[in-house]
DNA sequence: CTGCATCCTCTAGCCGCTAGAGGATCAAGC
DNA sequence: GCTTGATCCTCTAGCGGCTAGAGGATGCAG
């Protein structure tokens, strides 16, 4: 039977070592064994389980909606009801920053349209941003634009 | 002339109370006038401040960048040219992240469209996230998908 | 046996706030 | 004048989801 060192496993998965160990710690990931030295050793079973993390990651689901769907996908007898219930709620969320985002890009393009060369006291991108009443759009909602 | 209170400010501008004090703590409002019992006074200069920022912030612009286009909106004699250049990085970090959701979006449309109602064993939503080969799309880069 | 890669644990930092403790002060009603 | 409740103050800690670094123990190749 194969096993990985941490390293491995994160060359593996294209996970870096410390988000792996975070995700132990975060009860993501189950406790691992160890060497006699107290290394790490993977399975195949955490690859997949690994990759099954990642991957919610880059669709964006929060870490609480994994722990939900790796409860449904270690027990397949559970009905799969919570986990389309999941991937829609997700869908939402992603179609509501999806329709944000094209709002501020509305705004920020008419803003790099007006886009003056001389002093900052006429410029367009300041004005903009200082009166509100300019924008066409109405991209209010939450402040929190987080990274991608 | 007019002189506000923090919480008439956070009422005039929509912004809260502490998200106020904090502004000033990071230094992009200026440490205001206080009464004689330690309390904050704004004007209508800050007002103005701060709803500029928080309209910055609406639209994604770090606060690095906010920082920068305050100090050109306080000396409009400076060249606008790094507001452009910021207005446009802005815009193509933007853009990015809607490509990176619209990715996102047809993904898990896939996976709610084989909206499965059996056991999480046949579960499609769960397939889909275990093998990321069944994806169509390379929703790849960076994993950090923050909030809106 | 040297030297460097990898591993370990632990703590602290990132961003942009938000929440709460524990206390002072103000404004309005009686 | 007194009480009550809203508002204010400072300070510290927490959120999510990692990431970075200290300081040290192993492992493996030449």
């Amino acid at each position: 039977m194969t096993s990985l060192s941490i390293g491995r496993l994160a060359r593996a998965t294209d996970v870096k070592v410390p988000t792996i160990r975070f995700y132990e710690q975060i009860g993501l990931l189950p406790e691992p064994e160890r060497t006699e030295s107290d290394r790490r050793l993977y399975g195949e079973a955490d690859v997949r389980r690994l990759a099954f993390i990642k991957h919610a990651r880059q669709l964006g689901f929060a870490v609480e909606a994994i722990r939900s769907l790796l409860a449904l996908a270690d027990d397949p007898d559970r009905p799969c009801a919570e986990a389309n219930a999941l991937a829609a709620e997700q869908l939402a969320v992603v179609e509501g920053k999806i329709e944000r985002l094209q709002a501020l890009r509305r705004e920020l393009r008419r803003m790099a349209r007006a886009d003056c060369d001389g002093r900052a006291g006429d410029c367009r991108v300041i004005e903009a941003l200082g009166d509100h009443s300019l924008c066409a759009d109405d991209h209010d909602g939450p402040t929190t634009l987080g990274a991608l």
